[in-house]
RNA sequence: GCGAAAGUGGCGGAACGGCAGACGCGCUGGACUUAGAAUCCAGUGGGAGAAAUCCUGUAGGGGUUCAAAUCCCCUCUUUCGCACCA
């Protein structure tokens, strides 16, 4: 009844590890294709979305690989991170272990579900053989000054004695004792990565990239163009520099507003005679949540410092006050308050009674001081402003600009909302850094030829304090490479998002021992030719990838500007509407309905149910419907097996019947539409319909064996194109049937399948003709009938004539092939 | 809150500004069968009508166009990201 998927999946998995097709190699001469699907956190069994994900990838691996490319489609582990190390404190067991065996696990899950990867190139960044280039890569970037430490503040728990991640913050409390987080300031390795923020903004190398990704990373590397502004502070010398935009406003300045982590602010807070109340703020606002101090509709509070600065433009003073929305992570950290221009600073000094002056005046609804109910945000013209009354805003802004800075008092300056990457990790699964302190020397880099530093074993996981690793003394404790005194080792180890950053390029020259990958390799396979990953990837992942390529570039490993030339990104898979999730009890386990219905149902179903870029709501009748047509395809090539494997390849075309007219167009077409489909539009789900339609028309031949010779071979040709056409997504029946059929090769071997295009045309079309844009009549002509004719035999339709009855026709508009629109 | 995207039958989805709903699921009817399952065939957005045909319909409201699911403006809802999850 059911075709026996479970033998052939397995018979033709075995062939194809036998044969090592999918094992690239360096030196195969033929053009290179690499296709790479992002590598998964390897958290045991395969979920759907593994599944999903990867059926993509395969798809176009099995696609390229009959179009005669040299493809590469590796698959390895992102096997650091916290994840593991949770589950190491929660069972007493060591990540190594049960990395490894979730590795195990999933490679003969990927294996059973017969997808293309070359194993020949697995990589796991957790084992030393990675992660020792991962240090390597952390020194070069060092010796470049890109890697460099200064404080930060991080989610501090102090019952646990431990960083928290943000989404173990619940609440502001601790996820697993519940007590309160406070901010704590931290030493932290930093990579530079705002030193590439304008080449960042460059994606023109790209071949085809989501427009939607683009403008994610354009927006959150954020470059504007202001102005530094200096303002002096009363009774020092010292210069309180602040970012803005609108140096148009700047007569309009009537307070400065701080952050508490503002340097400044921590000066003042250093003297024990500083006012209680201010401290007491400055902490209360400090251990807010950052999500939540951002927003912008969180209520604005602060308090006066009770220090004050010059404007320099006009010399008046400002009040400085600390304050919970303004970011130190952003321009200088502080800002200049225009109340009467910014709303934050309108609410701000409405609240707190905080004088404000129009200096940008409205000119078509003159702004009184005491009516406004907003800030004025809009262009307009200057008051208030000295010499630069009178001038409109917009000109201002440059005149001003370049007056400021031909009198010292600042300069244009163009900012990055991007940051610097924070890549301390006081955690112990993860890449240790490979940097040694040593009383003498101050901080020293282990040399090349220690590399890796091995992350002890011996260590004890949830027992210790702050970092895990403070507590392997042995490993700790160590020997200056430069003196040779007593030294100590850094303790925190690399974000993993460090290990994901090159290890597109590890592929393709995986075994090195000796370099990270040679050129040779990198020029060989880079840029990778496809990515597919999920779009949450949008901003962390894939610019950190892409500055890290940008680095390799520069050091002259790689040649390309770009890692990844086409990007797609995958939707998840849902039930019921929401993501599947252990929590919300909506898990379909895949080997399940692998064992019950096969990998290439599972396959059809996930590729045919949406397209790729968009989720896929799991349906358990939608399988059975992928299922049902695959024992379709099988039943109606083994019942017509004799007609098929008899017919003449070659065929006279002079008279067949107008159905078997039908079926060689449908064969052609839905050739010539699934190689569009793919190779064009990447769009599988209608490449698989039309297969399905393909299908439905190869059934309408009632029965096969009373043909005449010649349309037998019009009905073998229908079933003989088929394998072709569904091995991309159902690759192991796809192979069994073309065997069956008496090929004697793989089916990629034999190339894309082909088409006639003299075959694709219809000789009678239909045009529906439209009167003002509503349809009110059908015509049925030939394919090549002129434009003259068919106006004329439109307007005789009797429906029509209904409709023109005593009015004028305007305008006749002709779309070949597909309607007439009437214009009366 | 900010940034990005999506919204089409009962469901998943299709439709380079040109006949909305291909294909699949589900449902209904028929064939086969002792019966069921499986399979095959047909129908299936809503409303009116015996039919021809007409009206209506792509989250909601407005606009551009001979023609809008598609382009523009506003509103609503959902999803993703927001820098220590990967």
């Amino acid at each position: 009844m059911e075709y026996p998927f479970d033998k052939i999946e397995k018979k033709w998995q075995n062939i194809w590890l036998e044969k090592k097709i999918f094992n690239a190699r360096n030196d195969d001469k033929r053009e290179t294709y690499y296709i790479l699907s992002m590598f998964p956190y390897p958290s045991g069994a395969l979920h759907m979305g593994h599944v999903s994900n990867y059926s993509i990838g395969d798809a176009i691996t099995r696609y390229k690989l009959m179009q005669g490319y040299n493809v590469m489609q590796p698959m390895g582990y992102d096997s650091f991170g916290m994840p593991a190390e949770n589950f190491a404190i929660q069972h007493n067991s060591h990540p190594q272990i049960t990395t490894e065996e979730n590795i195990a696990i999933m490679r003969n899950q990927f294996n059973s579900i017969g997808f293309g990867f070359d194993w020949e190139r697995e990589v796991s960044t957790c084992r030393p053989e990675y992660y020792r280039w991962g240090q390597w890569f952390f020194k070069r970037l060092y010796e470049k000054g890109l890697a460099y430490k200064k404080k930060s503040f991080v989610n501090w728990c102090d019952d646990c004695q431990t960083v928290l991640a943000n989404e173990q913050v619940e609440d502001g409390s601790c996820w697993r004792c519940g007590s309160e987080v406070r901010q704590k300031e931290l030493e932290q390795w930093f990579f530079k990565i705002t030193d590439y923020a304008e080449e960042l903004l460059d994606f023109s190398k790209m071949i085809d990239w989501p427009e939607r990704v683009i403008t994610m990373q354009t927006n959150w590397i954020g470059k504007s163009i202001g102005t530094r502004i200096d303002f002096r502070m009363i009774n020092s010398e010292e210069l309180l520099p602040v970012f803005t935009t609108r140096p148009d406003t700047i007569f309009g300045c009537t307070f400065m507003a701080l952050p508490p982590e503002h340097p400044f602010v921590s000066r003042w807070l250093e003297n024990p005679q500083y006012d209680d109340s201010i401290r007491k703020f400055c902490e209360e606002v400090m251990n807010e949540d950052k999500i939540n101090r951002a927003a912008e509709d969180t209520t604005k509070k602060g308090v006066y410092s009770g220090y004050d600065c010059l404007n320099p433009v006009n010399g008046e003073k400002v009040q400085i006050w600390i304050t919970n929305y303004v970011l130190m992570d952003y321009g200088t950290g502080a800002v200049m308050a225009v109340p009467t221009h910014d709303q934050r600073d309108f609410e701000f000094a409405r609240k707190y009674d905080i004088p404000m002056k129009i200096v940008i005046q409205n000119p078509e609804n003159e702004l009184v001081l005491e009516d406004m109910e907003a800030a004025y945000i809009e262009p307009g013209v200057l008051v208030n402003s000295g010499k630069f009354n009178g001038m409109r805003s917009e000109e201002s802004k440059a005149a001003i600009s370049e007056w400021m800075e031909a009198n010292a008092m600042g300069e244009k300056t163009v900012t990055y909302r991007l940051r610097d990457w924070g890549v301390s990790r006081q955690r112990y699964w993860g890449n240790p850094i490979p940097v040694i302190y040593c009383d003498k020397c101050g901080e020293v880099l282990v040399p090349d030829e220690e590399l890796p530093v091995l992350l002890p074993d011996n260590v004890q996981l949830g027992k210790t304090t702050q970092n895990p690793l403070l507590s392997v003394e042995d490993w700790v404790n160590t020997t200056c490479p430069g003196c040779g005194g007593k030294a100590r080792r850094e303790t925190d180890t690399m974000d993993t998002f460090v290990d994901s950053s090159w290890y597109f390029a590890r592929y393709a020259d995986a075994g090195n021992t000796k370099e990270p990958f040679s050129r040779e390799a990198a020029d060989k396979w880079l840029p990778v030719d496809q990515y597919i990953g999920g779009i949450e990837h949008a901003c962390m992942h894939l610019l950190y990838a892409r500055f890290f390529h940008k680095f390799m570039r520069d050091m002259g490993m790689v040649s390309c500007d770009e890692p990844f030339a086409r990007l797609l990104t995958q939707g998840m898979v849902t039930k019921d509407g929401a993501k599947m999730s252990k929590s919300k009890g909506n898990i379909v386990d895949p080997q399940y309905i692998i064992d019950r219905f096969g990998s290439d149902t599972v396959r059809t179903f996930m590729l045919f149910s949406s397209p790729p870029e968009k989720d896929v709501e799991w349906s358990d009748s939608g399988v059975k419907g992928a299922f049902r047509f695959l024992n379709r395809i099988w039943r109606i090539i083994e019942d017509n097996l004799d007609v098929i494997n008899s017919a003449a390849p070659e065929y006279n075309s002079d008279n067949l019947s107008k159905e078997m007219t039908g079926l060689r167009r449908s064969t052609h077409f839905t050739t010539w539409k699934v190689l569009h489909d793919i190779a064009d539009r990447m769009q599988f789900n209608t490449a698989i319909a039309a297969v399905m339609e393909h299908l439905n028309n190869v059934y309408a031949i009632s029965e096969p064996a009373a043909l005449g010779k010649d349309e037998q071979s019009v009905f073998a040709e229908a079933c003989r194109k088929i394998p072709q056409l569904i091995y991309f997504f159902a690759p192991h029946i796809s192979e069994e049937l073309w065997e069956v059929m008496g090929n004697t090769t793989l089916v990629h071997e034999a190339g894309l399948p082909t088409y006639k295009s003299e075959f694709l045309q219809k000789e009678v079309v239909t045009y529906a003709i439209q009167i003002m844009g509503k349809v009110r009549g059908k015509l049925e002509v030939p394919v090549d009938t002129d434009e003259e004719e068919l106006k004329k035999s439109a307007l005789e339709l009797e429906n029509v004539q209904k409709y023109i009855e005593g009015k004028k026709i305007k305008k006749i508009i002709v779309i070949p092939r597909k309607l007439i629109s009437i214009v009366v």
